[in-house]
DNA sequence: GTTGAGCGTT
């Protein structure tokens, strides 16, 4: 009595036998292998989304700077009207200050928002500009990666 | 008095 999993072994190529793929029926686990392997990768800068209108530049890096040493803080305004675009970046001096930021701060409510963080995109010139969707739980789901 | 996902004015 051969089992499913025998069978569908059988009849897929080869590609798809890999480690990667479920080797068991844990397809949830796969799926989460799948999202984290998928996230953009640590980095010192973060990309701080959420943002309320009345943050500011000096505001957000009071904010982070308990985390580490904040090297730039950058939040993206509307050209014409001023008004900020809810975005900004905060740059660290090391990665793992990064890394602690975002696990402390993503999600947290700050002027009356909650947060959304994840590692900033690396900027690559001559390189297509690869946009994330971020869905309700925060974590980018990235496509061509 | 508006709006609410997203990746950046040198």
């Amino acid at each position: 009595m051969k089992t499913l999993l025998q069978v569908v072994r059988r009849i897929l190529p080869l590609q798809l036998q890999n480690p990667s793929f479920p080797a068991s029926n844990n397809w949830r686990r796969f799926c989460s292998y799948q999202l984290s392997n998928s996230l953009p990768p640590p980095n010192s800068k973060l990309f701080v989304g959420g943002l309320s209108w009345s943050v500011d530049e000096k505001s957000l890096r009071d904010a982070f700077s308990s985390f580490g040493e904040v090297t730039e803080v950058r939040i993206m305004y509307d050209k014409e009207s001023g008004r900020s675009r809810g975005f900004g970046f905060v740059n660290f001096l090391k990665e793992d200050e990064a890394t602690c930021a975002k696990d402390a701060m993503d999600g947290k409510a700050f002027l009356g928002r909650p947060l959304r963080i994840t590692f900033a995109l690396d900027k690559v010139r001559g390189a297509p500009v690869v946009v994330p969707r971020l869905p309700k739980n925060g974590n980018a789901i990235w496509r061509n990666r």
